[in-house]
DNA sequence: TTTAAGTGTTAAAGAGTGTTAAGAGGTAAA
DNA sequence: TTTACCTCTTAACACTCTTTAACACTTAAA
């Protein structure tokens, strides 16, 4: 039951890429390669994984806002960054996004290997994927994500499939932010322009089933995504 | 209850070990500073720590034969190495003894501090040490972090998600300086003329927002940064 | 004192979001 | 098939958050 880890690799130089990626396999690990951090969060919606090894400098979404969307929703996996910059300065957002440790090219695939194993053994790896109860109480709603409703003093009020999925995903995330683009990906498969509007209108729909408890906000967080939150 | 984490610090200059143990404990930790491997052992077996900063090269026992020690009996206490080599083998023999992490002198206090919670956070989950309290009394204020808003006489504030960076940049380290170049790094990634000039905005809106008790003073340090403090 | 660099502050520009309502597409019953 | 209904998307407009621009003022150094 234990397989190989699961790597998720975000490298856009193809050499670098095809190189760590063998090396990896060789060494038994099984290694999802992504060619830049759009790509890469398609990949870690779609599956599971281990470690994440993320380089800062990609097209279309670079390391550091890739980190960010895995960290809304998966606060424990393992990132380590891969980087060209050697200025330290730039470590620090890092580290606030909460990487685990930062690699400078060029590196020792056995230095990298090193650090990749010093990560792994911290991480309590079998931590399953956070599963929701059949019943979430929410301030003074109820809400039932198999059965697509929520229910407030015995009445209920039933959720379209898409309001269910965003509802799912913010109460799996309570607290949390969770991240627009992370969203859109997961639940409407892309992250465009239309998708991301289509949904600000789903977060007032919600926001309205929601309003007799004035204790639960559904907020936004400025260019980063939502967060429900309940005070 | 909320123990400060304490730090065994191997490291026989007296120079670096007095700087890096007064910054940590400015920082919150709580320090054990030993001049060489041995007399580290000593207090290690006497005392119980949350993690160890070990200096490489040191006189009566070198830091990999006391992490072999440390290690032989307590497996999972978190190693990081400070050493002058620069060579990766030493790199790897430092993980092979279990070690988190390993800095290669000269580094930078902020780094170092970043390193450390990177691996604390792996061990104690939830028991980061930048981790503010849910509510924080400022003056006539109470500053609530996590919901990211202040109150003052039951009328509320919110603030903006940069605002509340900031705000939790500043309260981290009440009193004391906040560079500018740090809280540029951290909070928009990069030190740029234009950033600069952002966070000179949001100073402002900060200082207004907090006006109404003058004992609260968001000043500012010529060429160094910003510094909240309450008289 | 003069000069350059740094800072305080306000206002406007630009990008992101809240909300409502109309449009497009689908499904099921008449 | 038509009709009614439902889900989702697109459009439009108002508003919010962040950055950029502008100008006045302060500090440090020559």
């Amino acid at each position: 039951m234990s397989n190989q880890p699961k790597i998720l690799l975000a490298e856009d130089d193809p050499n670098l890429g095809l190189l760590l990626s063998e090396f990896l396999k060789k060494k038994g690990y099984e290694v999802t390669w992504a060619n830049n951090g759009d790509e890469a969060l398609d990949c870690f919606v779609k599956d599971k994984f281990n470690l994440c090894l993320l380089d800062v400098m990609m097209p279309k979404k670079d390391g550091f806002s890739l980190a960010k969307d895995i960290r809304a929703t998966h606060f424990d996996v393992p990132i380590i960054f891969l980087t060209a910059k050697s200025m330290e300065e730039d470590t620090l957002q890092g580290f606030k996004v909460g990487a685990d440790d930062y690699l400078t090219k060029p590196f020792s695939m056995e230095v990298l290997l090193a650090r990749m194993e010093a990560v792994l053994r911290r991480t309590h790896s079998d931590k399953s994927i956070s599963k929701l109860a059949d019943e979430i109480v929410l301030g003074k709603y109820v809400y039932f994500p198999d059965k697509m409703k929520i229910v407030l003093a015995g009445v209920e009020q039933k959720f379209t499939p898409k309001e269910n999925e965003l509802m799912k995903l913010l109460c799996e995330n309570l607290g949390r932010p969770v991240s627009r683009s992370f969203a859109l990906k997961l639940i409407w498969g892309d992250d465009t322009y239309f998708n991301a509007r289509s949904m600000d209108v789903y977060m007032t729909k919600l926001r309205k089933m929601l309003k007799e408890d004035p204790s639960i906000q559904l907020q936004n967080l400025h260019g980063e995504g939502f967060r429900l939150i309940i005070e």
